[in-house]
DNA sequence: CGTCTCTAAGGCACCCGGAG
DNA sequence: CTCCGGGTGCCTTAGAGACG
C-alpha cells in the first residue's frame, strides 16, 4: 500500500549580495518537516529536524522575519544536514509517495543533497503532488493560494503557528484529508531538477491531455529543431499527426499547433520552454484532443493577439494626437477629444 | 532579499505595400 | 525608385504573488 510524505522545508539564503556560492546553492536547508499518511490519508507519524548550515552562517534578515529561526538555536539544536536527510530517507520508509505546497521543495531538497555528495535516490521522472496546484484545480481557478489562505478556506483550526516545516507540513496534510484530493489524484507533477537523458525522454498520461518532457538542449533553436519535440502524436492512438496550424509563438515562452487524427479529431500542441539546471533549456509539450471550441481557440490566438496589438497601437495614436492638440489647445477641445476616446 | 512564474507593456528591427 | 507607416516578431523590463 502506498503512503504519502507531506514534506516541508525551510531555508537559508546569503544576507548579502550575490556570490559565488549563489549558484552553487542559492538556498540552504535549515529544516526539514514532515508528515506520513496512509493511504487513507490518516496521520501516522511526523518527522522534524533542525540543520546546522555550513554555507551560509548569518541568517538573511527576511528568512528570520518569516521563520523566526536564529543561528543560536541551529548551532544549538541542529544536526549536519547528511544526517538529517539520512535519517529523513529512512524515516519516509519504502516508495512513498511526496507531497509538497508549490513546486520549489523537492527542487531544492536535491540540488542541496548534490551539494552535499549525496546520492539521490529518486526515480527518474521524480513524481510528487503539488498539492497548491490540486487545492486550485479543484476550485476550479488558476490562482495560486498560499497555504495560509487554504487553511482559513476550509475552516481548519489554526492550533499550531505557521512557518515552521513541521507545522506547515501538518496544515499541508490537513488541507490534503479536506479537499477532495482523490477527486484529482491523477494530477502528478513532475519535478525538473533532474532531466532525462536523450532518448529517455517520458510521457505522461492525463485524463485530457499527455506530457512530454525533453532532455536539455544547448539552445531554445537546438530544442525546437528536434522532431520528437515537434511532432504531435494522438493521445488517443498514438499516431503521428498531420498538422492543420504550424508551430507558432505568441510570446517568448510558448508555442502553439493544430494537429487532425483522421480518427479522433483535432489536437492542439503547447510547447514551453524552460531553463535547466547547467545553464541549458529543456521543453514541456502538452498535447489535447480537442473540440470546435478548442480549435477556433488556437486559429484566433494570432488573429486575437494581432488584433489586441492593433487596437492599442490606435488608442495610442488618438492619445497621441490628443496630447499634440492638447499643446496647441485651449482646455475644452482636449476634454471632449477625451470623451471622442472613451467612446470607443 | 532571492527564487520562480505569469502578465503587461515598451523598445527595436524587419518586412511589406501604398504614396510620391 | 525612395519614403513612410502599419503589422509583426523578438527581446527586455517591471510588477504581482507564491515560496523561504
Amino acid at each position: 500500500m502506498s503512503h504519502y510524505i507531506i514534506l516541508d522545508l525551510e531555508w537559508n539564503q546569503n544576507p548579502h549580495r550575490r556570490s559565488g556560492d549563489d549558484e552553487i546553492l542559492p538556498f540552504e536547508i535549515i529544516e526539514i518537516g514532515a508528515v506520513r499518511l496512509n493511504d487513507r490519508l490518516e496521520i501516522e507519524s511526523e518527522f522534524d529536524r533542525l540543520i546546522r548550515p555550513c554555507v551560509y552562517r548569518k541568517m538573511h534578515k527576511k528568512i528570520y522575519e518569516v521563520t523566526h529561526i536564529s543561528m543560536e538555536e541551529l548551532d544549538r539544536k541542529g544536526i549536519r544536514f547528511r544526517d538529517a536527510i539520512t535519517q529523513f530517507l529512512d524515516w519516509c520508509g519504502d516508495d512513498p509517495v511526496f507531497c509538497t505546497w508549490g513546486s520549489m521543495d523537492l527542487t531544492e531538497l536535491q540540488r542541496n543533497m548534490v551539494y552535499h555528495g549525496i546520492e539521490l535516490p529518486f526515480d527518474l521522472p521524480f513524481l510528487y503532488y503539488d498539492l497548491q496546484k490540486i487545492y486550485s484545480l479543484i476550485k476550479g481557478e488558476r490562482t495560486k493560494d498560499s497555504l495560509d489562505t487554504a487553511v482559513a478556506e476550509l475552516h481548519i483550526d489554526t492550533v499550531r503557528p505557521f512557518h515552521h516545516a513541521l507545522d506547515d507540513a501538518w496544515y499541508t496534510a490537513c488541507v490534503m484529508q479536506r479537499m477532495n484530493f482523490f477527486s484529482r489524484s491523477k494530477y502528478v507533477s513532475v519535478d525538473y531538477y533532474r532531466l532525462p537523458e536523450p532518448k529517455s525522454e517520458f510521457v505522461l498520461h492525463f485524463p485530457e491531455y499527455d506530457k512530454f518532457v525533453t532532455h536539455p538542449y544547448e539552445t531554445r533553436e537546438e530544442a525546437l529543431a528536434d522532431r520528437k519535440l515537434t511532432q504531435v502524436v494522438c493521445c488517443q492512438c498514438q499516431r503521428a499527426l498531420r498538422k492543420k496550424i504550424r508551430w507558432f509563438s505568441s510570446n517568448q515562452r510558448f508555442y502553439y499547433c493544430l494537429a487532425v487524427c483522421p480518427e479522433h479529431g483535432y489536437v492542439k500542441g503547447k510547447i514551453r520552454i524552460k531553463k535547466a539546471e547547467d545553464g541549458g533549456v529543456f521543453a514541456v509539450k502538452t498535447t489535447k484532443i480537442t473540440d470546435q471550441s478548442g480549435i477556433d481557440l488556437v486559429i484566433s490566438k494570432k488573429e486575437d493577439v494581432r488584433r489586441k496589438r492593433s487596437e492599442r497601437a490606435k488608442r495610442l495614436k488618438l492619445h497621441s494626437l490628443d496630447e499634440n492638440a492638447a499643446q496647441s489647445a485651449n482646455q475644452s477641445h482636449r476634454s471632449s477629444s477625451r470623451r471622442k476616446i472613451m467612446d470607443r
